[in-house]
DNA sequence: TATTGTTATACTCTATAACTATA
DNA sequence: TATAGTTATAGAGTATAACAATA
């Protein structure tokens, strides 16, 4: 490719006016370029008014929907190691947001819990991302955003076998 | 929701058996779980052989795709600060992967160039990632992976909006 | 004065190993 | 012996502030 037409294949080119032809078929590179975006949106929804990140958000959420979840089933479901979790999972309860308990079944599990405070938290924050997402994909349609959806799920389910 | 319609909502969830009913609609916690599979396959195929992280591989394959890129350009495509891309150039000259040479025009500015040996590294790296990320996606039809890329770029033309 | 790039430094997030308690 | 959770600790990645050189 010459200079002349990687300066026109730039000016076409999603972000920061770069080429990027060995780049176009990598899903991971493409995943991240549009995870700036909402990356830029939690943190100015999120992060910094209400000081959490990303991975205490998702906690939060999990449990709102999976009552009585354990530190195991979210590490998985989050991707993030053992320690870590018991890690968040303490600043989550020091704030108040979260309660773990014994399992009475298995003495070995914690069932981890909203408080309402928590539970008033993860609301906000929901609505919050809610309204600031839709703004920004105002270019995408409805059908588009839920097809978006529907094939990054199919992605993600290709853990299972990528593990 | 119950606590057996959540059970129920588990088993038809992508990842980790955990219901996610509030996120279903947040595109950052979809594009974070899609990002899962291709961030273990980028961990297998690049980061353990190469020793190289994700914005090391990115630098490179955008250099390669812009010749004379500036730093500056490259930190607001990959949404880096200055600071940081200038030590990702560092570690990336001193294993001999790019160069950086003075612009004549403006001698603040410093075009950022592949070496062979970096051309050689970064061609491994899309090759391998390439096989493994299409073995991965095999769930996903030939159209189905083109209408995802093309719906993340529309997704991340909102940057400069969001911005 | 504004811009490019850099240094110094602190902070956040993540990973590994070793440990306790329970099954 | 295996599993759930934790502690300690090191590493990777990222952020801000202050600076030098050039425009």
């Amino acid at each position: 490719m010459t200079r002349k037409t990687a300066a026109v294949a730039a000016e076409r080119t999603p972000v920061g006016r770069l080429a990027e032809p060995g780049l176009h078929d990598i899903m991971g590179y493409q995943l991240a370029q549009a995870s700036v975006v909402t990356n830029a949106i939690f943190r100015r929804c999120v992060a910094e008014p209400e000081g959490m990140g990303k991975v205490e958000f998702t906690i939060l959420a999990l449990v709102q929907a999976n009552p009585e979840v354990s530190a195991r089933q979210l590490a998985q479901a989050l991707a993030v190691t053992p320690p870590n979790i018991a890690m968040w999972l303490d600043k989550l309860e020091q704030r108040g947001w979260v309660a773990r308990t014994r399992s009475t079944r298995d003495a070995r599990v914690q069932h981890v819990s909203l408080t309402a405070e928590g539970t008033d938290t993860v609301n906000r924050c929901v609505q919050a991302l809610h309204a600031a997402e839709h703004e920004a994909m105002a270019t995408l349609s409805a059908a588009e955003q839920a097809m978006l959806v529907e094939l990054l799920h199919k992605l993600a389910r290709a853990r299972s076998r990528a593990a």
